[in-house]
DNA sequence: CCTCCTTGCTACGGATTCTGTAGCGCGATC
DNA sequence: GATCGCGCTACAGAATCCGTAGCAAGGAGG
């Protein structure tokens, strides 16, 4: 459950959505998510270390071991929400 | 990538994950979510509702037309995640 | 050795969000 | 009519996030 609740937090899903084509170097993850300010992403990738869910390597930030299935699966929750954005909000 | 930026927010994928196996009152799903003040429960119950993804039922709050494929999501998701946590974190 | 870059990351004050507690209005029940 | 639990709101204080500036380290070129 602890897990959920550190993807549940600001740009988790964000950041791991980013990195699903590949790996990103920090300032290019940052641009990628908008922005975000250096804090909050530094705090968010060591929460996201922590979990075995981003790594580190050679070439800068990366989904960990187990990354092409977390892509699936966010690819999974993206197509949902944009599913349900357009067909469900309107629900008269 | 509106419907991401909903998801995550503070205790949205928890709210979902504790309706996954039915109907809960306001109170009990506040209970089930470690006591998130009542503000923050509100608020994210008027976004997810707005989503489509959460909707209002005889029995209180439940998981929206679309909820049976986003709870299953969301299994894959805890699944991935609980494995993660397990393998990856001791990573010498 | 000395600049000039870029990169990962930290510091810090102000803005935003979340929390914790109290309580209202309402219907059901006693 | 008194009591109970319900969904939900109000509001101040605490936690979090944002925006910007900047540091230390490493490489390229002179």
């Amino acid at each position: 459950m602890r897990a959920l609740d550190v993807l549940g937090r600001r740009w988790s899903l964000r950041v791991l959505w980013e990195l699903r084509r590949g790996p990103l170097t920090f300032r290019a993850l940052r641009a990628a998510c908008d922005d975000v300010s250096p804090s909050s992403l530094n705090l968010r990738l060591a929460e996201l270390r922590a979990l075995g869910a981003v790594e580190v390597t050679g070439d800068g930030y990366a989904l960990g071991a187990r990354g092409e299935e977390l892509g699936r699966i966010l690819l999974d929750l993206h197509r949902w929400a944009e599913r349900g954005a357009r067909g469900a909000v309107r629900r008269p």
